[in-house]
DNA sequence: CGGCGCATGTAACTTGTTACATGATTCC
DNA sequence: GGAATCATGTAACAAGTTACATGCGCCG
């Protein structure tokens, strides 16, 4: 867990949040290169805790709901900014429609239509998705926070998005022309 | 191991292979959007073997290695070709280097500077060896293989690695830019 | 008072990697 | 003769998902 155990603590540099929170910023913000379960979320954390790289905190706001705070400590906050100087050594990309466009020869072409047409509109999304948070960040934009570093990671999401769709909408074509002959 | 199961099949719907030659292939043609560890493949091929999805032919040429060649057969295919047609449901990315991006304020400009730095020169490599996959089967194509199909595979790699490569560009100025403030 | 969202958690399972063992063949 | 590549395989481990259980608070 790794891995897992550094996305936490980042987003524990930043604020203190609960597990399930972490789980919904991860969905939300890191959607087009990350995600994480619950299940890898709560142990995580646990073990994070029991090694003093952050704390819970008990708010208890009145009589509120169940609820575990965690807070970054100085040696999780070390351990992070370690790790971050330590090379990137997996890049994980395991795209199951290239297969299936790979060997899509075996079936009739309207088969791979709809995959792409799929694939299309879900990326169409994502990229408007992360235009709006470009146009959110920017009009708050702050040098002295991590958001042009934030910016950087969004352009990444547009360029490769843009490039899902240019060759979706080809790819389309290319099928279209296979389904009349 | 259902998508490990159907790289296998569809690799076995080309041609004979032993599990040694499956793994370089994947490992080759497949290295921008797939991977598997032989930890999966030879399990795998047992499994597939058992349900008569494939069948292990003895190709005892004199005296020859030990060696392991494996045909689909009849019921392997149809279930590749209904696999083909279910939509897909995975897409694992996991880009750790964006993480690192995203906290990178964290430390100094340098450190992120040399990830990005060996992110751009793999691609480099990457789109290189696309590029010539891509004017070798142009050389030979056939549009009764699955040729075409395999060229649109090709230019997905080659759109999104130009991605990959620009962004790289533009965040080399930027980390450039960050650190001689 | 019903449903949704917030919130925590785990057990069972599937998936995937790593490290290791083994040994033949090919090429220099 | 030694290195590289071909070739097969597994055990231990690490990572990740799914399905489930539980229950509060808020809104209509």
């Amino acid at each position: 867990m790794r891995q897992t155990e550094f996305v936490i603590l980042g987003l524990l540099s930043e604020s203190t949040l609960t597990g399930y929170q972490i789980k919904k910023i991860i969905d939300v913000r890191f959607r087009f290169f990350w995600s994480e379960s619950y299940g890898q979320i709560f142990p995580t954390l646990k073990m994070l805790s029991a090694n003093h790289l952050i704390e819970e905190i008990v708010v208890q706001e009145k009589q509120k709901r169940s609820q575990k705070t965690y807070q970054i400590t100085e040696s999780g906050l070390t351990a992070l900014r370690e790790w971050l100087c330590v090379p990137v050594e997996r890049e994980t990309i395991r795209l199951e429609i290239l297969l299936k466009m790979y060997f899509s020869h075996l079936v009739y072409a309207g088969s791979m239509l709809e995959h792409i047409i799929k694939f299309q509109k879900a990326h169409e999304q994502d990229l408007q998705m992360m235009n709006l948070f470009q146009r959110e960040l920017e009009t708050v934009l702050d040098e002295d926070e991590n958001h042009p570093q934030v910016l950087r990671v969004i352009d990444f999401g547009q360029k490769v998005n843009q490039a899902y769709l240019d060759w979706s909408r080809e790819t389309i074509l290319f099928l279209e022309r296979k389904g009349k002959k």
